[in-house]
DNA sequence: GTCTATAGTTCGATAGAC
DNA sequence: GTCTATCGAACTATAGAC
């Protein structure tokens, strides 16, 4: 049967109309639309409609390019040069894309973050996934957990916002910038750890 | 006459309810109905219907928006002083709102990149005068104007991706966090620009 | 079980009463 | 000029044919 195939189809539709033009801006007949599905399919595989086919999105593509940011950055063994590439990578990516492909749950975050409290909580805990994945990284490099967290957030935040401003402005500028930015933050941060004192 | 009146009543109800849920999760009626104001006002001060309003509201709450954050960073005399009182004033101000005042047009902005080019270069011009404006500011404390601007695109970028973390957690740590990293990344420039070289 | 047709509501926009 | 009533087109959701 093609239902896992369709199923994965609409799924596939709303999490890219979804983070084009964000949760309200989609309809669910542009999803079936674009999705090649009948319109039934979609009370069929989510029975709740439109908020689960949305919370079905985020709990797939959250994690998902959680992973993608992940092994970027473990695809250098120098942590800088790891996090200068990730950054690169998604300017690119995002360029190379008319720039559409950011973060795929941002806008809906914004969206329901107090319309909807089942989505709410849903890209919480995307989130928090990603801040625990990137703290686990980043104490790889910086002793305390405390300064790693502290890493995490800055890198997450500023990946975040960069994508807020480089869609808008069409330039990949603010994301090269926030690769800066966080290259030397955490080159700080090592440089303090692994000298015990001041000369 | 009441019209000056009724026509910022609408701008403020509108600005409310887009940071709210949202440019496509806000209807008209909704706007007029929270700003008490007859239907038929909108279309006659807002000709060109939803995207004239929603366009006002960006080039009227984005620069007061940034205005205040400049007030906040200028209320005190020493540059890490102020960032980190800013960011703690926005953490503050978010928790006591019910998590609805971040950003006025972080939404917005993500919603309309790529479906509304009128709306995109409006947000795009609004966060190009902010960086301008930030930009100045850093450049009080650290040297080269390459420096003050990659300063200013990571602040704004932290700002706005940790309204973003903040929101969706009902937490200030996202935000708390961003204000520690910009601090410390501050401090590090400045530090590096008054020790000419290295021993 | 898969899909179509449609119900019921709300949307943005407008015509026309006053 | 100010406002009300309503339009046609979306929307989400569902009932029921096949």
């Amino acid at each position: 049967m093609g239902s896992r195939n369709t199923r994965e189809r609409v799924l596939a539709a709303a999490g890219r109309l979804f983070r084009l033009q964000g949760y309200a801006g989609t309809g669910l007949k542009q999803i079936v639309s674009e999705s090649g599905a009948p319109y039934g399919s979609i009370y069929h595989f989510f029975p709740n409609g439109k908020e689960q086919l949305a919370h079905e999105v985020i709990r797939t593509s959250g994690p998902e390019y959680g992973r993608l940011v992940l092994m970027l950055l473990n695809s250098r063994a120098d942590p800088l040069a790891a996090l200068e590439f990730a950054f690169r990578q998604a300017a690119e990516d995002l360029a190379g894309t008319d720039y559409a492909d950011a973060c795929p749950i941002a806008t809906i975050a914004l969206e329901v973050a107090n319309t909807s409290e089942t989505l709410r909580v849903a890209t919480a805990e995307v989130f928090a996934d990603w801040v625990d994945g990137a703290t686990a990284w980043f104490g790889r490099f910086v002793p305390g957990d405390e300064q790693a967290k502290m890493l995490a957030f800055a890198m997450i935040s500023m990946l975040e916002g960069a994508f807020v401003l480089s869609r808008a402005a069409r330039s990949t500028d603010p994301l090269l910038a926030a690769g800066k930015a966080i290259v030397d933050l955490t080159g700080n941060v090592m440089r303090q750890s692994n000298v015990s004192g001041r000369p």
